[in-house]
DNA sequence: CGGTGGGTTGAACGGCGTCAAACCTAGTGG
DNA sequence: CCACTAGGTTTGACGCCGTTCAACCCACCG
């Protein structure tokens, strides 16, 4: 357990991670970062790259529990996580919040706040993670430059609506075991694309968390696991997943 | 009633639409349209809407029932209603379908297609319908040339995105008459925003797709209809809706 | 070792889904 | 102009899934 919460960390981040503070003025050089492929930077050649670490000039260090930013507050960056693990959250009209998504490695925050120079959500770290900083305007500027900057831009855009409207679907007409499935095999899947194992891991955030994200209870995302359980389809212990079968998981949200 | 529903169509399209068949060569001409302020086109001076006029070369006419395109099919192009309206509906994996929008004049189609060059929703034309197409490469060359085009669609796209959120917390922590009341209240903001009121209009969805969209059964939706009847909130009769009191319909989701 | 916060489990309740039947409306063809 | 039909809508009865409220448990940490 402790074994995988170690693997789970460190590894892959290959550049010295030895700041004090909560921000650093090294170059943030997406060139080394194992992560870009799945970033924004994927596919472009050396000069381009180079131009993108100019832009990124700055990461910043977010402890566990803190906000990267908070709802209504003026939207300038887009963020990239580098490590950790973070959530979004939306607020209803009367105040009520709800976790509308789980970013890690490699994810991007912040784009919703384009739309009206305001963050429409909450960013809160569940541990202690790190994140890229990258001015909008710049971003914009230099995607005007590059082609494939640009396309970069609007594919991870576009994947965000995606994965929104993916979320939608199973809210709208998903019971509470296959949400709960389509959760775990979303997580797992992630995982897998950032080199990890996809049928074991560990679940950073509390049943509160997953229950709002899915829009359940948390009592009834721990009865759901535990019936997950008895059938054989995972196996839980605290925070710990395992999923000896991810076929058998598929069949039972239809695929 | 068939004086609202006269209303609600004509008008605000100021240019002829005498074309027969479904395609038109005819120019587009952002320039001359009603919406072009909700649309990509605002906020651009004379020389780049011209521009953004050479691109949006095509109008396709798409009759009630029709597809605009399904899921799978190629991403080529992005659509924006000129009048008319559409649905876009996702799938469960299991082939279960579910409504996750309703597109009208002024709004774009096809966003989320980019982020793999694949449609991944079905659009489908709730009435007589028509839009302007507008072949992405093209666009997204445009955009490189004109930062207020580039803009405008970046925040197109968080807006979509903020939207989705939005839906999103109220399918997972809100029940019925809540969802219903704030559909009805997005309906009648966007309503208002094109000019035609705010209070009275006419649905031009089925109950079950109404459903659909918030999760709903269309029984519940039907029932959930004449419950805040008797509360004297709104006034149904068939697909005509009328809010006596916006503030008040307001207060019942918290604001 | 006791305290605290998250997690599990149980029992009772209720909102919404399900199934079924009646109704209403628009469209069609005689 | 009316009868007929098909789809959509409404309404009712019933049952289930998930919520609610409460007690208890467990892991972690001072």
């Amino acid at each position: 357990m402790s074994q995988a919460e170690r693997q789970f960390h460190g590894v892959r981040i290959t550049e010295s991670q030895n700041h004090a503070g909560s921000r650093s003025s090294a170059k943030a050089a997406c060139s080394n970062c194992s992560l870009h492929e799945l970033c924004l930077s994927g596919g472009l050649d050396e000069v381009d790259l180079e131009a993108v670490d100019q832009i990124v000039a700055q990461r910043r260090r977010i402890p566990k529990g803190e906000a990267l930013f908070g709802v209504g507050e003026p939207f300038r960056s887009l963020y990239a996580v580098r490590f950790g693990l973070f959530k979004t959250e939306g607020l209803m009209p009367d105040g009520r919040e709800q976790v509308t998504g789980f970013q890690m490695a490699g994810d991007l925050l912040g784009l919703d706040g384009i739309s009206s120079d305001r963050h429409f959500c909450k960013a809160v770290a569940l541990e202690d993670s790190e994140v890229c900083v990258m001015p909008f305007t710049e971003m914009e500027s230099l995607s005007r430059a590059v082609p494939a900057l640009q396309h970069n831009l609007h594919r991870v855009m576009s994947r965000e609506m995606v994965q929104d409207r993916n979320l939608l679907v199973l809210l709208g007409s998903a019971q509470a075991a296959e949400r709960l499935a389509a959760f775990l095999l979303n997580l797992s899947q992630r995982q897998a694309q950032r080199g990890y194992s996809a049928s074991e891991f560990i679940l950073r955030m509390t049943r509160d968390e997953i229950g709002s994200y899915l829009g359940l209870t948390p009592e009834t995302v721990s009865r759901t696991f535990t019936k997950l359980q008895k059938n054989g389809l995972i196996e839980v212990a605290q925070k710990h997943i395992r999923i000896p079968d991810l076929a058998a998981l598929r069949t039972l949200i239809g695929c």
